[in-house]
RNA sequence: GGAGAGGUGACUGAGUGGUCGAAAGUGCUCGCUUGGAAAGCGAGUGUGCCGCAAGGCACCGCAGGUUCGAAUCCUGUCCUCUCCGCCA
């Protein structure tokens, strides 16, 4: 959400953003019922002040004449008041509606462009070096679902059997495989012992079922309602542990010492994917339920601080995949291709060998105060100002679709399946086996 | 699932129809005191909206209702807690 105000003083750059973003909404419409919010309000708390003028008249010491008299004259501004009253009701009802649907303003680095095919790269790695190109394989490399199936890793016709549609097992060095990655992404981000100082967070594990406060004040509602899963009590399944992590501090008012606040927040995530059936219906790459470790950041109200944060956050999912050596670019999102809420967003898409292409691993963006203004979050500044903290998230490790780049990338031409020299502690073994 | 209690400011907590935006305490800020600190003492300390300002309006979970007037009475609703039952 963004505040009222500076959509009224800087309406040309929210119509603009808004187009950028290619999202449909009436600004104009909007600062019109604005205005007439506006009048109605002060037309209604100028008959209040009557009323409450008189009220106070009325309790004071007039006679008993003069009190029914008073009181008489009361009951016909209270009719009208009343009126008016409801008239602002109505419009406020609207002016809700309205207000949740304005898209935050995406930065000006933020390309223009539809789709992910007009996202644009802004840097590259590979084992080979920063600027090399990814791996390049003298046979024709195997996709991640016939390698799994090869090693028994998945079972995708079982868990079509038993879970439907996009359904999955994982069986044996899979599960050993996302086991170890989650103690490789533990160690790294919250044992002291292994993690940099940066990458420290407060590890925690947050409810995937959720109220639908958190998911309104994170911008998944009323938009995306039709990719969440729904309780027959109301609640909704969360499709990432940012909706829970944020809700977390909802309502509350924090001590600038205390910022920032660092979440590393693992949850089980729910998606129903509508809308893309057609696409990634085989294997684990896109599924109904997953897991997720999730970086989620409250900094300063400030844009340097979001700035400053989110090449921070970005960094830290870079080097789990440089320590992975897993081939990928981070690519800066266009503006058709960020979200509600999203000042900027960066894809990190790591090589997957059998497609030829770079696919999605991490997201990572900021929100300035468009979150935290809806949960209502905020914090005291040195000179007592109270202020909505500035939120940012990008994903630590979301399992198990990194098994996908994992097997491809560590194919070897015999079939067999390396597995990352920093995992290889974790799993006893050099090689994927069948158990 | 059954029975009960409760939702008030950053926090604890008083307040049952009109000088209540709200006592008191804690915390915080400033000052005094001190070699410095603690303690003590004194003063201050909610948010949002309209307005150049003076000032006005709103907010005691939320939504309705009663009333000239509601934190206070009524209804609904959401949430929290306790006990019993059940369960990992």
């Amino acid at each position: 959400m963004l505040d009222i105000k500076f959509i009224r003083d800087n309406k040309d750059v929210v119509i603009a953003g808004a187009k950028k973003k290619h999202i449909e909404v009436d600004i104009e419409g909007l600062i019109k019922l604005d205005d007439k919010r506006r009048a109605l309000q002060v037309s209604v708390d100028e008959m209040r002040a009557k009323q409450n003028t008189a009220s106070s008249a009325i309790a004071g010491a007039a006679s008993p004449e003069d009190r029914q008299k008073l009181i008489a004259e009361m009951t016909t501004v209270k009719e009208s008041l009343k009126a008016q009253e409801e008239e602002l009701q109505n419009v406020m009802k609207d002016w809700r509606a309205l207000m949740v649907l304005v898209p935050n303003v995406p930065d000006m680095s933020v390309p223009e462009g539809e789709s992910d095919a007009d996202n644009k790269e802004v840097r590259r790695w590979s084992p080979a070096g920063a600027e090399g190109s990814p791996k390049k394989f003298d046979f024709e490399p195997k996709t991640a679902v016939d390698l799994m199936l090869a090693h028994d890793m998945a079972d995708f016709e079982r868990g079509a059997k038993v879970a439907g549609f996009r359904g999955y097992f994982l069986k044996g060095d899979g599960v050993r495989l996302v086991w170890a990655l989650e103690r490789f992404v533990q160690d790294r981000f919250v044992f002291n012992d292994t993690a940099s100082p940066e990458r420290r967070f407060t590890p925690m594990i947050v409810p995937s079922l959720v109220r639908k406060e958190p998911f309104i004040g994170t911008g998944y509602l009323p938009q995306s309602e039709e990719d969440l899963y729904k309780t027959q009590d109301g609640e909704y399944l969360a499709g990432t542990a940012e909706v829970a992590g944020m809700g977390y501090y909802m309502n509350e008012v924090l001590e600038k010492k205390d910022l920032p606040i660092k979440f590393f927040a693992f949850s089980p995530c729910f998606r129903r994917e509508a809308g893309s059936h057609g696409r990634d219906e085989k294997g684990i790459f896109r599924v109904h339920e997953f897991v997720k470790y999730e970086q989620i950041i409250l900094c300063e109200a400030s844009h340097e601080e979001s700035v400053k944060w989110h090449e921070e956050i970005t960094k830290n999912s870079e080097k789990l995949l440089q320590e992975l050596n897993l081939p990928y670019h981070v690519v800066l999102n266009c503006g058709g291709d960020i979200g509600l809420g999203q000042v900027k967003k960066y894809d990190i898409e790591a090589w997957m060998p059998s497609e030829k292409k770079y696919r999605e691993t991490h997201s990572a963006s900021y929100f300035h105060d468009f979150q935290t203004r809806r949960l209502n979050i905020r914090y005291r500044d040195d000179d007592g100002t109270v202020r909505f903290v500035h939120s940012l998230n990008n994903t630590a490790l979301a399992l198990p679709r990194i098994l996908c780049h994992i097997v491809e990338n560590f194919q070897q031409a015999d079939g067999s399946i390396m597995i990352p020299d920093v995992l290889r502690g974790y799993m006893g073994k050099d090689a994927v086996s069948r158990d």
